[in-house]
DNA sequence: AAGAGGCCCTGATAGC
DNA sequence: TGCTATCAGGGCCTCT
């Protein structure tokens, strides 16, 4: 599910409610996540103060207050819950992660605090944990990343430098985490059309002011889907956890044979395939 | 050595 | 109704 944006809402939501809190007890239900949880996990976040919740790219990062760190990525199916212990003291208006029905399956960590316990549930299990020691590991952990979109690295300059003789479609380096961070396979589609760009078309071939619309136009979608507290895809109907609101705006993500929604386009919506991702696309005004 | 494709996993949905 | 096939928002690994 999450891209930047709905990571951004998770942290925000987090933010709101573990920061300054103490961790009293870590739950550990499944290991088996994308990486076998090791089994000091539990160890050593136990009674460490979380001072702060960060993010980078499509990651959590929850700042410990003896300077380590633990990283969470929430892979495809990932969800974190927010449980609180009195009745209808629920948090509200946090995010649509939020879930008073948490699902019966697939809870594989548990974080409990003083009147309250944060639920990790991932049924793909695509996600996972990792507690780093220091500043360093994190570092490390993140030195191949590209800039994210609202880095001022990430400019046409740039683009245009990366793309030389690399034989690439656009919408590949898009979702290429080491080009760019935080894009995913909805985002990707969003940009290029709001770019009218052809999503197959190789990197190489762009030109400057193709690349100054794919910086402005990564960086209005992101920033508009944060607003929008995100994108929703699968419904939540079991749960009354606020759901994001950006996927009502999708231009071409999910609208296959439907009419573009450019005024004066006439074009209808193609769903084409990348690298084994789908990728839409207006037939006419990203030729 | 860049880039394409397979694969990890479960669940929802479509088609028969 | 119940089977099977296909697809899903990520990204690591392998192969060419």
């Amino acid at each position: 599910m999450p891209e930047l944006p709905e990571v951004e809402i998770v942290r925000q939501s987090l933010l709101k409610n573990i920061k300054g809190k103490k961790i009293n007890k870590v739950l550990v239900r499944n290991r088996n996540l994308r990486f076998k949880l090791e089994t000091s996990f539990e160890k050593k976040l136990k009674n460490k103060f979380i001072l702060n919740i960060k993010r980078f790219s499509k990651y959590l990062i929850i700042e410990l207050a003896n300077k380590s760190f633990c990283i969470v990525h929430l892979g495809m199916s990932g969800t974190i819950h927010i449980l609180k212990n009195k009745r209808g003291n629920l948090p509200t208006n946090t995010s649509f992660y939020n879930s008073p029905n948490l699902p019966k399956n697939h809870n594989h960590v548990e974080f409990f605090f003083k009147n309250m316990k944060l639920v990790y549930n991932d049924p793909r299990r695509f996600g996972y944990f990792q507690f780093l020691n220091n500043s360093n590991s994190l570092k490390k952990k993140f030195k191949n990343f590209g800039p994210e979109p609202f880095d001022k690295k990430f400019n046409p300059n740039y683009l245009v430098n990366y793309f030389k003789k690399k034989d690439k479609n656009i919408k590949n380096f898009l979702l290429d985490q080491n080009f760019v961070s935080g894009i995913g396979n909805i985002y990707a589609s969003e940009i290029l059309y709001l770019s009218k760009i052809n999503p197959s078309l190789s990197a190489k071939y762009l030109k400057k002011n193709q690349c100054i619309n794919i910086v402005i136009n990564s960086r209005k979608i992101l920033k508009n889907a944060i607003k929008k507290g995100g994108s929703t895809i699968r419904d939540f109907k079991n749960t009354r956890g606020d759901q994001g609101n950006f996927q009502k705006e999708f231009k071409v993500y999910g609208r296959d044979k439907q009419n573009c929604k450019r005024f004066s386009c006439s074009g209808k919506i193609n769903k084409i395939t990348q690298s084994n991702r789908s990728t839409f696309l207006c037939e006419m005004c990203q030729k």
